[in-house]
DNA sequence: AGGTTCATGTAACCCGTTACATGATTTC
DNA sequence: GAAATCATGTAACGGGTTACATGAACCT
């Protein structure tokens, strides 16, 4: 079975929100954060050909009189397991230097998908990994130093900024939900 | 004209630095912090073929005898001067929201092929529409905060937050030019 | 002699990009 | 009635992924 693309999990974090058309879905790549994505049809709409064929959405047409008619896409119960699959997958190194993207587009609809164990589980994973990598990335920029041209070695250090911010974020968020958590239990 | 491929630009601003082979590209992209492309050969070799068949690298077979025959690529002066205009396009919004690797990109390669004031331009270019976009993440952030479950918000402050590192990034590194400028002029 | 690394390639597949097409409804 | 927007699609193309293939040189 293959695995969907990242667009395909996006669409189907979007519709575990509510039911929606390939239209709304267009809007919300076109006029949100979210637009990492593309907004264009000749990938959202054959995305969601291949989510319904791989039997993880179901859609229906509506031509209520007087609306123009709009074909709306909900997850199947097939589709929210292989959602949440995804979404609780271990945090590896290669998730860290190599899917950045994958790993906030899964945190994104945490809330929506999983419950407080899933969050912390997935933060803590997710700090630890990166915690691991960033001093690699800092012994590489120390003992390359002057193998590099400067605009090199800067490029590097962006990167290696990018990372700690990251791992900052991470642990700012996992102290919310443990907060949150406790807050819950009482 | 078909553009080339983040991938292409790669290979191009890397061969600029010396003459190598397929196999030398794909070390650097398997052992160093470059390793954000893929080093399959599968991905390399025809990039580095449409490169070749754009005019824009020439390369030749090596067959010292007692050694394993290695087909070493440099590039053109029409390669160069692709390269260079690439690099020193005008930064845009879009760039910004859609294309920060390939800023990244085109930065890491700018002591060898720019000079100082290409370096100087682009990099206040990119402050500027980083100064720009960001207070609109920040609107948008507090304008849906109620309307978005909290894992969202957080995603989208880590997006944030990680634009503003870059600006601060990109700030520093201005000024480290600057300064190197000053130098040489004395 | 046999396994590993060096080195270069090819082919099928997937999917995003770009561009085009179609028609209905709303707006001016 | 014309233009803009809503809404859904399709087709050609490019290029990355995965997997396979081939052979020479090196190591033990």
């Amino acid at each position: 079975m293959q695995e969907n693309s990242l667009l395909g999990y996006a669409l189907l974090g979007l519709l575990h929100h509510q039911p929606r058309s390939g239209y709304d879905l267009r809007k919300i790549f076109a006029h949100t954060p979210m637009g990492t994505f593309s907004d264009s049809p000749g990938a959202i709409y054959p995305a969601l050909q291949r989510l319904e064929k791989r039997g993880f959405l179901t859609s229906r047409v509506y031509e209520s009189s007087g609306l123009r008619r709009r074909r709306l896409f909900r997850p199947t119960s097939s589709g929210k397991r292989a959602f949440k699959a995804w979404q609780t997958r271990t945090v590896v190194k290669d998730d860290v230097v190599h899917r950045v993207d994958e790993l906030m587009l899964r945190f994104s609809f945490m809330d929506q998908t999983a419950d407080s164990a899933d969050v912390t589980q997935f933060l803590s994973a997710l700090a630890k990994e990166l915690a691991a990598y960033i001093p690699s990335l800092r012994k590489f920029l120390k003992t390359q130093r002057t193998s590099m041209p400067l605009s090199g070695r800067l490029a590097l250090e962006s990167g290696t900024r990018s990372y700690e911010t990251l791992l900052a974020w991470a642990k700012m968020s996992l102290g919310i939900y443990k907060k949150k958590k406790r807050g819950t239990r009482r």
